[in-house]
DNA sequence: GTGGTTAGGGGAATCGATTCCTAAAAGCCG
DNA sequence: CGGCTTTTAGGAATCGATTCCCCTAACCAC
């Protein structure tokens, strides 16, 4: 068709033979300058070269490209919940890194369905990303294994799944909650309510759980093995949840710790509704250190999950695999930073 | 390789061709059942072809057919600020429909960087996505338009750029916001301040200020010049903005309005360390129907964006393009809601 | 039985880059 | 200056699907 139509500003998109016959030299050689191999190439070609490409406005097909080195340079990104501020603050960090190594990204977001995510695991697949990066709900291992048959670094955030070697990164679940909890204690409340979606399957809400009552058990407080959950869909459940939690302290000094960001929201709904203030009635303390925190009445104290560096170290740890390195599966757990404000007070004058 | 190495687990993937070996047919006749041409397959052959692809697991490789077909079946996003709620929900709406009609979506984050934007949309074309939705700087209208003159669907969204016609959706911003501020002036505010960064080259914020300034004026009001701008990234603008308008409203009823999500934030956050208390001392409100909004306060009166729907709108037109409509380049703006709360009592028994 | 149509399917070129192997030209040494 | 290595470069196969064009057998009508 080049050969029909051969005006300048045809829409043509140029391919590396036109750039080739424009700069008088063989495809091979402007395959070696894509690819940055300038020392074989003597500095007139090289000129010839990039003026034909600027002319041109040659850019590279990736397709094509990818086709015959057999991958794609492409990463999958598979969120169980992408209008969480975590998922999008790990993107942000995963993001920066890809790009900088000449990667891209495809995400997916699976509202934590099984079955959408299986889906979109087929479709990464087809589209032969070099590597995934999965926030999963948790229940689609076999496919999963899959991916690790056919030699696809596979990198969890946040959980881990129980029976599977994959590289993972996530907060220091169990440091945090342990220190955070341990703070509860200090600042005297009497009873704990741990605010949580199912834990099952999910190995980060289980860690929290885990230190949570660990550090309440070894201090022998009544409240080690306070644990509400709850769907977070049905918002009647969590109220039902929160007022067997009042009905259960009734008189005591008490606080909230919710499992992570939106949990902390639904709960301080809920104390709204039934007229209890923040933190005179009850404390209220969470995982996840939205925007949103400093604001709400006196601030809400959370522990903050170094969640770009999630997002960034996941990547590396993908492009380390894609790089040959298959060393033993790695667990990064990163620390989490507990963020005092006005919701936890102190409980001790009162007593 | 394959005839070395006939192991049932190979790692190898299979290809169309192996697939065409072990069913006994041609790649012809297994690309006709991929491209669900089943009419010119009869049933045994059909049956053969079935068993032989859940055999070898075979996954059709995406940039082969691709490379082919000159299309790569998946769409650019590139988000001003993925960070934002807003790109989110988008994204999400864009990702529901995207997902429906086999496409899949490539994503990139320019934090309002134009050079940042500069490069993606270079790396979005050599990946060669078939349409791009963009929420843009405003900075890079020649890159734009030479995806245009390609013939590559592009829409806007949030945003137009002068003189490009492309496709848009977005928030009737003109419509949302007079009705807001009629009804602040119902509520008897004396001054309004619109707080905003620079509304120059953006044109949903230029919309906004615009309504607000028209209202405004047509009733008299002496707020309708009350610009205050800022730069997002340099806090002590916007506390310096507010203290010009704390001080320029001495002893008078008054509100401020945020231009967006974020903005209504900072700015709750400076009338905290002001200790201004909501809506006492001031009244606050502004776009974006963040989770937080009812929990701030009594609740923060905010004026919803059909974010989700945006997104949907926005994919729906790229593949509708895509589908060959050329016709006239559409603005669709799509309808706010005004949600009140309440950050904006009525001022006028104080009067 | 002949001509024509249709169902079912195959051969081979093709998309745009990469890569292996080969080869001409240039530089170097004694 | 002849033989050596090094530099610079090209030819052609290749990746995995799609697609154009062609072919055979069966069926149908007359």
């Amino acid at each position: 068709m080049s050969s029909i139509n051969e005006s300048p500003k045809s829409p043509q998109k140029a391919t590396i033979a036109d750039v080739a016959k424009a700069a008088g030299v063989s495809k091979t050689t402007i395959s070696r300058y894509l690819s940055g191999d300038y020392k074989s190439i003597s500095a007139g070609t090289l000129k010839r070269i990039e003026e034909a490409i600027a002319e041109l406005r040659y850019r590279p097909n990736r397709m094509a490209r990818g086709l015959r080195q057999a991958r794609s340079y492409s990463i999958g990104m598979i969120f169980a919940d992408i209008s969480n501020p975590y998922s999008t603050s790990v993107l942000r960090g995963a993001e920066d890194v890809c790009t900088r190594n000449g990667y891209s990204i495809i995400v997916c977001n699976t509202d934590n369905d099984p079955v959408k995510e299986k889906n979109y695991i087929a479709m990464m697949h087809a589209h032969r990303i070099d590597g995934l990066i999965i926030h999963p709900t948790g229940h689609n291992k076999d496919i999963l294994s899959e991916m690790a048959d056919e030699q696809i670094p596979v990198v969890l955030i946040d959980r881990e799944i129980p029976g599977l070697a994959f590289d993972m990164v996530g907060t220091d679940n169990y440091g945090a909650m342990s220190e955070a909890t341990r703070f509860f204690l200090d600042q005297g409340y009497q009873r704990i309510g741990f605010f949580s979606q199912p834990i099952k399957h999910v190995s980060s809400r289980t860690e929290r759980f885990l230190a949570f009552s660990d550090v309440l058990r070894n201090a022998d407080h009544p409240s080690a093995k306070d644990l509400y959950e709850f769907e977070i869909r049905k918002s009647e459940q969590l109220e039902a949840q929160l007022d067997r939690f009042i009905a259960e302290t009734d008189g005591q000094s008490r606080m909230l710790f919710a499992v992570n960001g939106i949990t902390q929201l639904k709960l301080i709904n809920a104390l709204q509704k039934r007229g209890l203030s923040i933190p005179e009635d009850m404390g209220i303390a969470g995982f996840d250190d939205s925007d949103w925190a400093p604001v709400v009445g006196s601030g809400i104290t959370t522990v903050e999950q170094p969640t770009y560096e999630i997002g960034q170290k996941a990547m590396e740890k993908v492009l380390q695999r894609l790089g040959g390195d298959d060393g033993e599966k790695e667990r990064i757990a990163l620390p989490g930073k507990l963020i005092v404000r006005g919701s936890t007070p102190s409980q001790l004058k009162k007593i």
